[in-house]
DNA sequence: CGGACAACCTGGCGGC
DNA sequence: TGCCGCCAGGTTGTCC
């Protein structure tokens, strides 16, 4: 669920609160929450490192300390929020993982169904493998999609929820990307003209966009760091909009599995290219 | 290399 | 009202 545009919004939303403030304590839980190093270890290594800052890398979030990077994965229920330490917030019944800061604040990592990790390591590059591009990067042109999806076969589904060929797009923001570049999720890569490889990754960029502009979408678990909901829920197109009218041509929106995923389009205007 | 699929988990919901 | 069973999906890992 947090996506991109989710991912986005925490690491805007922890920024103030974490600004200038020193990490004195950690206490995990549930063990399976700690990806590495493991609990006694990562308590002794985190205690007194600072906040240098905190910024986003495809749905990796990565709390930069010194000398360490806290890295976190939020999945499909995991949330992340500062709150002074007597707080006692909603989503408290599912934390796992808490940071006490040096203000008698704490950063809680709460996760329902326990998918989440929270990493802790000297090199990021040991977490994030193979990522590729940040989609609304400047570096990131349509000549670099260009050349990029060139090299690929597959069906446009899959490809876009690669995040080594792309980082950042999820169930949501795939389908919405395919129905606003007129593209059937079923396409191939190589079946692609021009003017469809130009409209996707318009399409894609443009759909992240306003993810960010309304700080997500709350579908079901995904929440700001204060707690409240994004908005970006409220305009999907295709998104858990099965039998409902395109917003376009008015043909009920279909749903259907691609690669285990539902997947929701437009059967009437987002046509399979021919090839 | 790619496609298929299980595993990791548990809240929420549909069905009865 | 209560219980059962299934579904949701990001990523990794395994198998063919």
């Amino acid at each position: 669920m947090p996506e991109l545009p989710e991912v986005e919004t925490v690491v805007r939303g922890l920024r103030a609160p974490l600004a200038g403030r020193t990490i004195t304590a950690m206490t995990c839980d549930w063990p399976g929450s700690l990806a590495t190093p493991d609990g006694p270890l990562f308590a002794a290594l985190v205690a007194g490192q600072p906040v240098r800052s905190v910024d986003r890398r495809g749905k990796y979030i990565l709390i930069r300390l010194d000398p360490d990077t806290l890295i976190i994965h939020l999945k499909m229920t995991g949330r992340l929020y500062v709150v002074p330490d007597a707080a006692q917030d909603h989503a408290d019944r599912w934390v796992h993982v808490t940071f006490q800061l040096d203000n008698a604040y704490q950063l809680r990592f709460s996760d329902a169904r326990k998918f989440g990790r929270v990493a802790l390591v000297r090199d990021p590059a040991e977490v994030l493998g193979d990522l590729g591009p940040e989609p609304l990067d400047d570096a990131f042109t349509l000549d670099a999609f260009r050349e990029r999806i060139a090299r690929r076969a597959g069906q446009l589904k899959p490809l876009l929820l690669n995040q080594t060929f792309l980082a950042g797009m999820g169930n949501i923001y795939v389908d919405e990307a395919l129905w606003t570049s007129r593209l059937h999720p079923l396409s191939r890569a190589d079946t692609l003209s021009g003017d469809d490889v130009t409209r996707l990754y318009a399409a894609i960029r443009q759909v992240l966009s306003e993810g960010i502009v309304r700080e997500g979408a709350s579908v079901n678990w995904y929440r700001k760091p204060d707690g409240t909901k994004g908005s970006a829920q409220y305009t999907l197109s295709v998104y858990g909009r099965a039998g409902q009218p395109c917003r376009r041509c008015r043909h009920p929106i279909e749903r259907i599995v691609v690669g285990q995923r539902g997947t929701h389009f437009c059967p009437a205007c987002q046509t399979r290219s021919p090839g």
